[in-house]
DNA sequence: ATCATTAATAGGAATAATTACTAAGAGGTA
DNA sequence: TACCTCTTAGTAATTATTCCTATTAATGAT
């Protein structure tokens, strides 16, 4: 873990105890695997990666830590449109790219809708957050298959 | 009826025939319910709908026929964070307003990104669609409680 | 460091959402 | 009209997620 990733962790320490929540072994684990994720893993896929170092962790907590953390806006759940839910720690804004064969989802940054204000219409429907714009197709590699 | 939307059905009959579909009672309903209707609603809530005139409809018919209708492209999914699964006919280009808390969806305009072309990064992607803006928040009325 | 308190976890059972199976029924065409 | 085949209804099965409860472990006070 270089120390991008440790910083990263020291700071969800702190929020933790800041927000009354116990600092557990499974918080810290499932947090780094999904901060340290690319691909926007389920909760699934996290336990599947966990259980290697973590051999009872169950999918339960999985599941339950990743509702905890996203009440405490720690990480975001991913719109799409498939059944199983996606997570992901924002690092940083960005958009999602999501290939309707294969399912991978990407990011991309685009300044234009992040520094845009959003149209009047939206300011009278009440109190939101920043948009993000999801684009679906399909990904260059299933192009060619 | 009005006339728009009877030719709406005309047009989706046409478009059935053509893509060698069966033209069913039950496809005819459910489109145009979907059609019809404003809260990009749930298959659940469809078929609730529906049952009414057509009591002996069964919700796998409104799940087989909502996927049938998506893969001709028909009808879309909307992107969400939910479990159940939302659906739209999209008479217009639109983007996603969706209330954290009633979990109302509701459609907004937004010339600037529908005019906008892609970042370059998202052309070496792949092959895409049109860009969709999901904007998250809590709506006036929630907001009141 | 040790203890007490109480939140968090593991494991399995339950629920919710969606899909599969199969016999019966209804479009489309000759 | 009659046939062929696709589609449907009803039910069973699967998938995704959440609930339940006894046990474990993090935190704060001693």
């Amino acid at each position: 873990m270089n120390s991008a990733h440790a910083n990263h962790m020291e700071l969800f320490q702190e929020i933790c105890r800041k927000k009354d929540l116990r600092v557990t072994q499974q918080r810290l684990e499932i947090f780094k695997e999904l901060a340290e994720s690319k691909d926007h893993p389920s909760a699934e896929t996290l336990h599947q990666r966990l259980i290697v170092r973590m051999p009872t962790l169950s999918l339960d907590t999985v599941y339950r830590t990743l509702t905890t953390l996203i009440n405490y806006d720690l990480i975001h759940k991913v719109e799409t449109v498939e059944s199983q839910a996606r997570f992901e720690v924002q690092h940083m804004r960005h958009h999602h790219l999501i290939c309707r064969q294969c399912n991978h989802i990407i990011d991309f940054q685009w300044q234009l809708v992040d520094q845009a204000s959003l149209p009047e219409e939206v300011n009278k429907w009440g109190k939101f957050e920043q948009a993000s714009v999801v684009v679906y197709g399909v990904c260059e590699k299933c192009l060619q298959k």
